[in-house]
DNA sequence: TTATATTATCGTATATTTACGATAAACGAT
DNA sequence: ATCGTTTATCGTAAATATACGATAATATAA
């Protein structure tokens, strides 16, 4: 990255921006869909599901685990991990923020309802 | 990134995991607004209003326009940049469908309604 | 205590990202 | 045609990210 200039932005600007750089892979992507849907899970599960090395996994799982978005508990040999819903709900707040920007620029494009207005 | 996997998983995950970087940073973020409040906004106001070299910018722009998050036409010297709806309707779609996984998960964190427990 | 299984961490290689200054390109104005 | 303004691109440097194999760590089982 070389020299961070992210303390000159928003605060807001830059969690959603860190959450977001924790969902710019599909493995991680992948990770919380498995997490969500098993709603606690062992690492090795997931790597038997994922295209990649354990140590790879693993690296991933620390990443969602750095920003919040999981947590694991180490139990015996086994990690076990669940999605934290707190970031979760962190991260949707954020997203709608800024959508809502987005409607106030282009037109609305999801529940289409006729809007008065220039 | 060495040896990317991206094409071992699904198609939507490497979907918004691309968009989701694109957001990954905090200018770019700032730019989206920006040109979401402005509707269409030549290059140089986000120069001003960024902490960030000219250059910069314009590769930020550059990333922006390739996911196809924005257009920018290039009228003489000047270029100038708007968002692109149908990409953000794309993404729209694309996190509320991962946010729908979620909420099978953990309890829905939004509009508290009270759910009888397992 | 000694295996066995599972996961985290280390070391490393490579690709990508971010940032800047310098330069090129493109158009409008003179 | 030349100048000035604006933006894109190039070159480059440094930080991050991604991936793997090898190894360390840890708890359970034998």
């Amino acid at each position: 990255m070389a020299v961070s200039k992210a303390h000159e932005f928003e605060k807001d600007e830059i969690k959603l921006a860190e959450l977001a750089k924790a969902l710019s892979h599909p493995a991680r992507i992948a990770i919380l869909k498995k997490l969500a849907k098993d709603n606690v899970c062992i690492c090795g599960d997931l790597v038997s599901d994922l295209p990649l090395a354990q140590s790879t996994v693993s690296q991933h799982l620390k990443e969602l685990k750095r920003v919040g978005l999981i947590h694991g508990e180490i139990e015996g040999p086994k990690s076990s991990y669940c999605i934290n819903p707190e970031t979760i709900s962190q991260l949707s707040g954020l997203i709608d923020k800024l959508f809502k920007v987005f409607d106030s620029c282009c037109p609305p494009t999801k529940p289409i309802t006729i809007k008065k207005g220039k």
